[in-house]
RNA sequence: GGCCCCUUCGUCUAUCGGUUAGGACGCCAGGUUUUCAUCCUGGAAAGAAGAGUUCGAUUCUCUUAGGGGUCACCA
């Protein structure tokens, strides 16, 4: 039996090490955001440091610019590597595998010598045949396990003058994990409990790739080691690798780090795990920032270019799995690192919420001060080129921020602030515009006119004064007033809105309105 | 299919043998608002099923069902 226990949380007395280690094949989906930001939690949480690794062992599926994507996603989510990309080097680089490269062949060696592993000779062909046999015979599961590596070619099969001239040939071979046979393998995890496996149901993975690179499981655990990593916090779907990293750590003789299988982000609706194509089906992002693909043009959305705040976005994040306990949900970088325990990440995955996201983002939109909001306000406005005058921006900018979730929806929800109405809502037209309408707003135009101080409090006056003195009702003429000025049947207070627009905008648009609704 | 993991309101979750099973999002209703939004109040809404252990199971064990992950010279 192999056994992988806590021990690194029994006596806690080494410095916390973690990292974050994604391949850099594509943007950073959310699911890795939030394994990086638990990761990041953990390390600040105990003092610890938090390292950033590119696993870049397979060539083939390098992307251009994912690396740089990865640091500026976590940048703009306040995430900063302590060590390693995007961070300081202290002494434990090159943090790309890649740069990697010539340490893995020795460690290979290692296990080797150690029989630990062998050289296996077999072609894509012979192991596509080997599967076949397996399944034309009725077995259910085939393994590359003892039985089936002794009827292969390699370094335990073959004779040692075989394997030495096939290799001074230039015949391309695999470095494989010579797994003991019918052995239980236990691992600690923290937040499942223990985990076992039994060696029969494993395989004798491939360790180094024929093209001179180790592949992810023999770099990640050599790097680990090498790199100090006390704690690997990653997501579940390495949970099935797991005992065969245990295995690795037993044949180097390594003490193995504490583990930690965070559960997966789910589809909001059907089964299966959060994809991009889900977030296209029902509207939301599931990249942190916007990716151009250079190949196809096409751009995936972001979740910063969607108008959500990094507060919110890594808040909305760190309660999909977690929670402290209490009954707090507001939690800032912070908070989230004070409060943070592992143990409380919950087993199950996560069905994906966006409607909960958007109401974290409308939290923190409403937390900000009216200068903040001005200034997103005039950033949208600035965008659209629309022009506006700046010492209302912080009114009209705290008046619609009630109504609004992302920051464009300061303007959006009050663009009849910037722009006179070109057309006008047709339901409250028929229901509320009427022959005497128009009448009505031309003696409110009258008295407007007449107000020496254009404000809020002055304008609802001479308003109010209006329907005293013609003994009308709000409802008679207020949604029809509303429609003249601002083209909708609802919104906020007319009153500031027209204190807001001016007394000329006010009495242009009225006299506006009364030509095109008659 | 093999192996592994998981299973409380629609969703995210609290509960670490004894609770009227709590909170949040969403939803519904009422109030405030001339309107809408906000805000306030209230409401509907859950322990997958079956055994066992126990004085007592959502909580512990087992079985079944369901869900998920994984089975590459990808990570």
């Amino acid at each position: 039996m192999y056994l992988c226990a806590n021990y690194n949380d029994i006596n806690m007395s080494s410095k916390v090490r973690v990292r974050f280690a994604p391949s850099p094949t594509g943007p950073l989906h959310i699911g890795g955001v939030r394994t990086a930001l638990y990761n990041y939690l953990f390390a600040k949480k105990h003092g610890g440091d938090f390292l950033l690794r590119i696993e870049d062992t397979d060539q083939t599926r390098f992307v251009q610019g994912a690396e740089k994507y990865i640091v500026e996603a976590l940048a703009w989510c306040g995430i900063s590597p302590d060590e390693g990309i995007g961070g300081e080097d202290r002494g434990n680089g090159p943090y790309r595998q890649s740069e990697r490269k010539p340490m893995y062949r020795e460690y290979a060696e290692q296990l080797l010598a150690a029989d630990k592993a062998y050289i296996a000779f077999d072609t894509a062909e012979e192991l596509d045949a080997m599967r076949q046999m397996a399944k034309d015979a009725g077995a259910s599961n085939w393994q590359y396990n003892y039985i089936t590596r002794g009827n292969m070619k390699n370094s335990l099969t073959l004779p040692k003058e075989e394997v030495d001239a096939k290799i001074a040939a230039g015949e391309p071979y695999v470095v494989r994990i010579k797994l003991p046979r019918d052995h239980e393998v236990r691992l600690e995890d923290t937040i499942r409990g223990w985990v076992s496996v039994n060696t029969n149901n494993m395989d004798d993975k491939v360790l180094f790739k024929a093209d001179g690179m180790p592949t992810y499981h023999l770099a990640n655990i050599v790097d680990d080691h090498l790199m100090g990593i006390t704690h690997v916090i990653r997501g579940e779907e390495w949970l099935p690798s797991a005992p065969l990293h245990v295995m690795l750590y037993e044949a180097f003789g390594w003490e193995c780090p504490t583990f930690a299988h965070l559960p997966l982000l789910l589809k909001p609706d059907g089964p299966g795990k959060l994809s991009k194509r889900d977030g296209d089906r029902l509207g939301f992002p599931v990249f942190p920032i916007d990716w151009k693909n250079d190949e196809t043009g096409e751009t995936a959305s972001g979740y910063r270019e969607f108008g959500f705040f990094p507060g919110a976005f890594i808040n909305m994040l760190a309660l999909l799995g977690w929670n402290p306990g209490t009954e707090q949900e507001v939690f800032d970088l912070q908070g989230l690192v004070d409060a943070f325990d592992l143990s409380k990440v919950s087993k199950s995955g996560a069905k994906f919420d966006f409607e909960k996201g958007k109401w974290f983002n409308q939290l923190y939109l409403r937390d900000l001060s009216e200068v903040e909001l001005a200034q997103e306000l005039k950033n949208v406005l600035d965008n659209e080129g629309l022009s506006y005058n700046e010492a209302h921006l912080g009114t009209i900018a705290t008046m619609m921020s009630e109504r609004a979730t992302f920051p464009k929806d300061l303007l959006e929800e009050g663009r009849f602030l910037f722009e006179t109405p070109s057309v006008y809502d047709e339901k409250t037209r028929n229901k509320k515009w009427s022959d005497a309408s128009a009448p009505m707003m031309q003696d409110i135009a009258h008295r407007f006119n007449a107000l020496p101080d254009f404000t809020s409090e002055a304008i609802e006056a001479s308003f109010k004064g209006y329907l005293a003195e013609k003994e009308l009702g709000f409802g008679k003429v207020g949604p029809s007033f509303r429609l003249a000025v601002t083209g909708r049947g609802m919104g906020p207070s007319m009153f500031t809105i027209c204190a807001v627009l001016g007394k000329d905008e006010v009495l242009a648009r009225i006299s506006k309105a009364i030509k095109v609704l008659g």
